[in-house]
RNA sequence: GCGGAUGUAGUGAAGGGGUUAUCACCUGAGGUUUCCAACCUCAUGUCACGGGUUCAAAUCCCGUCGUCCGCACCA
């Protein structure tokens, strides 16, 4: 333990000397939670958030959007965020442990979560609440911890509360009609959406573990609960995920994901789509398989909206840590939202195998006795006459209508009538599975896991062994002296690398060549190349693996072509 | 949020009521060097912030902020 908290000390200072990662505002004093990605980190970071972009894009049925930080309250409500976020904590005053105040008056209100302070005050007085530690029963007043950064949309008095996101999802649900124009009213579909999400935490710990500010990626992927799922899991056949189910429901457990959704360990074939989907992201952009598993929330751990919910969790220099929360969200949020809005374009429609025809018996009104008894009211007599589920067949009963009144029926205003209609279909809620990854941990677990630490020649040597599709630089540019005109052609090598698309090389001419080549393995460049005397004569430079210290010569043009398709392995 | 520890160049550390704050590595310049942290010379850069005590504060005191550990919390 103590070896491996030297190492994550190491680890950190290495970030921070070399402008990967750095707490942020450090010259005001800092502020917790809040880091800068430097000259390394911010491109490395572009280039994980870009590999999730292209690894979701790359199934052809999921779009990127983009939706506000800034959140109106009402919003938030709806989904269940402002309730779930407003929690009241009591203090014990002998013992000073905190608890949350709803969870104290459990079984002393019926509804503990819409008390406020002094209501929750009054009723630890009144039932005389023992500390659950220490057993006393004097507590400080309780004081409300919303965990969401509250702003206010317009100036002066006139503004609307809003908080900032502390997730990116309510976007992809605010934008559902929009998708599902866009996909032609047809299920399934997903979109995603990469942003910065905000979580006024109470104390953020762990370096980049827990964030204030973060940087999230969400896919919302939209299922027809009624159809069943068609995924080809044939890729992950011989591969088996360490899964921890509810300890309630299971044992620890290797299997792979079809044979888990199939013997109902995973609930859902769509969850355990992504979870597989995920596992092959992680590994992609670098993390070691063998530090994967996917742990499922307990019953009383699931976020709000949830039914079933497995997280892709990442062994690192902080244990097990959450990276990834795969939610089955059910219809949770669009319900939310239509209850809250009446907004009825959150359904999608689902077309019957046969048209189905209905018969129905109603009561109808006799417009030649409603007329004249209700006058301005028949309309509305008639409507609600239409709509009794019952029919009744004792006279006179009472009939309420939509505006509040109600009004007797008498048996000579009506008759029954059949009335046949014809329906194609229905208008249903989707489901929805969450994919929701936090980036900025993913981007530790992948500098953790690449960080590698030896030695050479007796000295410790470090080496991070990123993949070469998310390393920040993808080339260091290294004149073996910088005189001799070696130092004009690195650098003219240097501008065309760094002005082709989607690669980058750095420029490094001081110091011994192993000294630089030391330099840019701490920082993971995977490929370095040197400009020799050799180079004047005939253009050639020496090109060195970073994994392995092979080199070879190769003319520039070829190097800027190998690199920009990611071909270059195939050269050695 | 509570308790404990703590804050000195980019990194890691030593020191400490007194005039120019020390060391190593790193970084930069020059020299040397024909491919894996070599060597020589020189140079840049630091006492978290704010207030107090004092002739004098980086040092003592208070507060704030940050960091680490424990408790609590953790879409």
């Amino acid at each position: 333990m103590d070896g491996s908290h030297a190492r994550l000390e190491r680890l950190t200072s290495m970030l921070r000397r070399r402008g990967v990662i750095l707490p942020a505002f450090e010259i005001h004093g800092g502020v917790a939670g809040l880091f800068d990605f430097g000259p390394i980190g911010g491109r490395l970071r572009r280039r994980l958030k870009n590999s999730w972009l292209e690894h979701w894009m790359s199934q052809g049925d999921i779009v990127e959007i983009d939706s506000p930080t800034i959140t109106p309250e009402s919003v938030l409500i709806a989904s269940g965020h402002v309730g779930e976020f407003n929690d009241h904590m009591s203090e014990c005053i002998s013992c000073e442990r905190a608890y949350r105040s709803d969870h104290l008056v459990d079984g002393k209100h019926p509804n503990p979560d819409i008390l406020t302070a002094d209501e929750l005050d009054a009723i630890i007085a009144e039932s005389s609440i023992h500390c659950p530690s220490c057993g006393a029963t004097d507590w400080k007043p309780a004081r409300p911890m919303n965990l969401m950064f509250s702003t206010r949309i317009g100036a002066m008095k006139g503004g609307r509360t809003a908080y900032m996101r502390p997730e990116t999802a309510q976007g992809m649900f605010m934008l559902f009609p929009a998708l599902y124009r866009h996909f032609r009213n047809r299920l399934p579909f997903g979109a995603v959406q990469s942003g910065k999400g905000y979580r006024n935490e109470i104390s953020p710990r762990q370096g980049m573990i827990r964030l204030r500010e973060f940087n999230m990626a969400e896919l919302e992927y939209f299922i027809d609960p009624e159809v069943k799922p068609q995924h080809d899991f044939s890729k992950w056949s011989a591969i088996e995920f360490s899964l921890v189910p509810d300890p309630e429901l299971g044992q620890p457990l290797k299997m792979g994901p079809e044979q888990a959704a199939t013997e109902n360990i995973i609930r859902h074939p769509t969850v355990a789509w992504f979870m597989a989907r995920t596992w092959d992201f992680l590994v992609g952009v670098g993390i070691d398989p063998s530090k994967i598993r996917f742990r499922q929330h307990e019953g009383t751990e699931m976020a709000h909206y949830a039914t079933d919910c497995w997280d892709a969790e990442i062994q690192g220099s902080y244990g097990w840590v959450e990276c990834v929360g795969i939610a089955h969200r059910g219809c949770y949020d669009l319900a939310a939202h239509e209850t809250a809005t009446g907004d009825k374009n959150l359904r999608a429609w689902r077309p019957y195998d046969e048209p189905m025809i209905v018969d129905k018996t109603i009561l109808a009104g006799k417009g030649s006795v409603i007329g004249p008894v209700f006058r301005d009211k028949a309309g509305l007599v008639n409507t609600a006459l239409e709509e009794l589920e019952v029919l009744t067949s004792e006279f006179p009963f009472k009939l309420s209508l939509v505006d509040g009144t109600s009004v007797t029926i008498e048996e000579d205003m009506i008759e029954e009538k059949r009335i046949q209609s014809t329906e194609h279909g229905e208008w249903f809620l989707p489901h929805v599975v969450e994919p929701a990854f936090g980036i900025d941990r993913i981007l530790w677990h992948v500098l953790d896991h690449a960080f590698d630490e030896s030695e050479k020649g007796g000295e410790p040597y470090t080496v991070l062994r990123l993949n070469p599709s998310i390393a920040a630089i993808d080339v260091a540019i290294l004149p073996l002296m910088e005189k001799d005109g070696l130092d004009d052609l690195a650098n003219n090598i240097h501008q065309t690398i760094c002005a082709t698309k989607n690669l980058a090389s750095y420029y490094d001419g001081s110091g011994s060549i192993g000294r630089r080549y030391a330099r840019a393995d701490e920082v993971g460049v995977p490929w370095a190349i040197t400009i020799d005397h050799e180079s004047l004569q005939n253009g050639s430079v020496t090109i060195r693996r970073r994994d392995d210290g092979k080199q070879m010569r190769i003319q520039p043009d070829d190097l800027v072509a190998a690199l920009a398709s990611d071909t270059i392995s195939a050269l050695f």
